[in-house]
DNA sequence: CGCCACGTTGAGACCGGTCAAACCACGTGG
DNA sequence: CCACGTGGTTTGACCGGTCTCAACGTGGCG
């Protein structure tokens, strides 16, 4: 887990002096123009640290918390490694795990608008996290208007995101959810510029289920039934490595569940 | 449907020279501090006249779409009257429901990050519509970081809500689906103000299903067993007509339906 | 080794989907 | 005025996908 955390990159920022290279079009519009769907990558840290912006940076292991339901909201986080969830909890005790969250991905924008978070923030796995604390970012921001743009950003695909969940949920049968689950993940890392075709689930087959919408037992026949149709196939150690030969066979999977009487195999 | 759409609310803004009250606290934070879910209510109009933006005003009607997947993001759009869904299709053709808004909450900030919207937005009912370049709206808000405070907390209270979606969506049953929808709809009335005991559901079933993740067979059950129960009430005329005496007994509703062997009545 | 958490697989029950019929409100046109 | 068609809603009967419960397998660790 966690691969290439340089020891760089652990000492404190705030060097570099700014050289931000001018853009044509206004500047709170992303700067370098990509395609709809690209990841920001890795322009953020460097504007971050161009601002002089106060990080605090915190290395993380699985089940670390971030921040909790209810904890008063100064910061936004920056994921800069690892994986983290956030889950939901409703005031009579449902618990729900809403948003995985990947390198490059803001957490907290839902502590905004309430003064305080309204989900927990987990690690999954080894990881670093930058806290910035809200009120300076905002500050910073009005002078920068390029990192307002990302700020906007990343909350846009966060709406973006959680629409496509509730879509995956309301229209997909089980087996398609979990398909449709390995297809984002998949997504994620490519994005990213990581190798797609071998991921490693950092959840149980519980967090999946409660993810999902269904139960382990569920997730874990969808998963079996997926490797017997040879969409995915599980690596030698563990199960909970899987290897994805054609990620487009994923979605190929889902479309074919689409129709009525059709199951995965 | 839209009482009160006064004549003076057509005519054009810039009006109404600045003097925006002094606060104690940073600016890009709620001017006014109230509590963790209470919505802005009217700041937001004022504050938008104040800075001189060109809005563009549009009467809507139950059908008229606002925007559509796939069209270029220039605007975000700022419902003063009236309700609206937002509709996702997925690449294969699955349609889904996947959010209701009421007057105040702005539409199509999905659009940002890929500059163009990621679902339709439809009008359910009489209403209007303000809209409002997002580039000179960020302009403005450089200029005065209470508006953009409203914009973040707007942004923020969609994540939130959203996620509420997904937690309903994968702890309840059908039922209490339900019954939580209109928990929340009445919710929506109460922040702004408006009479809570009775509310006009601009929906189909169909409709209802769709955004709740099941058939318009199973909605019409759920409402069934609920007015069986005495937890809501049909209106005379119509059954797009409920009367909630007490919207505290959906809450009890949906936490009795949550003891396994329990349904609604 | 035993223990424990996690994962898999099977059998049966049940919730909600599917299909079908009937009802209702509303508008149109004879 | 009523006949008729249409779209939305309700209700019932049946079926199937998921959940529930249970047993078993597996890998990690003291």
């Amino acid at each position: 887990m966690l691969q290439a955390l340089a020891p760089a990159a652990v000492q404190h920022p705030c060097s570099s002096p700014s050289a931000a290279g001018s853009t044509t079009e206004a500047p709170w519009q992303r700067g370098s123009a990509p395609g709809p769907q690209e990841h920001p990558g890795t322009e953020l840290p460097r504007l971050l640290q161009q601002c002089g912006l106060p990080l605090r940076r915190r290395l993380v292991h699985d089940g670390d918390v971030i921040y909790r339901s209810g904890d008063a909201f100064t910061d936004l986080h920056l994921l800069h490694a690892g994986i983290v969830k956030t889950v939901a909890t409703s005031s009579d005790g449902r618990e729900q795990v809403v948003g995985l969250h990947f390198k490059g991905d803001w957490l907290g924008f839902d502590g905004i608008a309430g003064r305080c978070y309204g989900c927990d923030a987990v690690a999954l796995d080894t990881g670093e996290v930058w806290s910035v604390r809200y009120d300076t970012l905002i500050a910073a921001a009005l002078d920068r208007p390029e990192l307002l743009g990302l700020l906007h950003a990343a909350m846009s695909r966060e709406i973006a995101r959680d629409r496509a969940s509730m879509l995956s949920l309301c229209t997909l049968s089980a087996d398609a959810r979990v398909a449709d689950f390995l297809r984002q993940w998949v997504e994620a890392l490519e994005q990213r510029g990581l190798r797609t075709d071998r991921i490693t689930l950092c959840l149980s087959r519980a967090e999946i289920g409660n993810y999902l919408g269904m139960t382990l037992e569920s997730v874990s026949r969808a998963l079996s039934r997926l490797a017997k149709a040879r969409v995915i196939r599980f690596a030698e150690k563990g199960r909970r490595h899987v290897e994805i030969p054609d990620p487009r066979a994923l979605g190929a999977c889902i479309e074919r569940s689409l129709e009525p009487g059709t199951a995965v195999q």
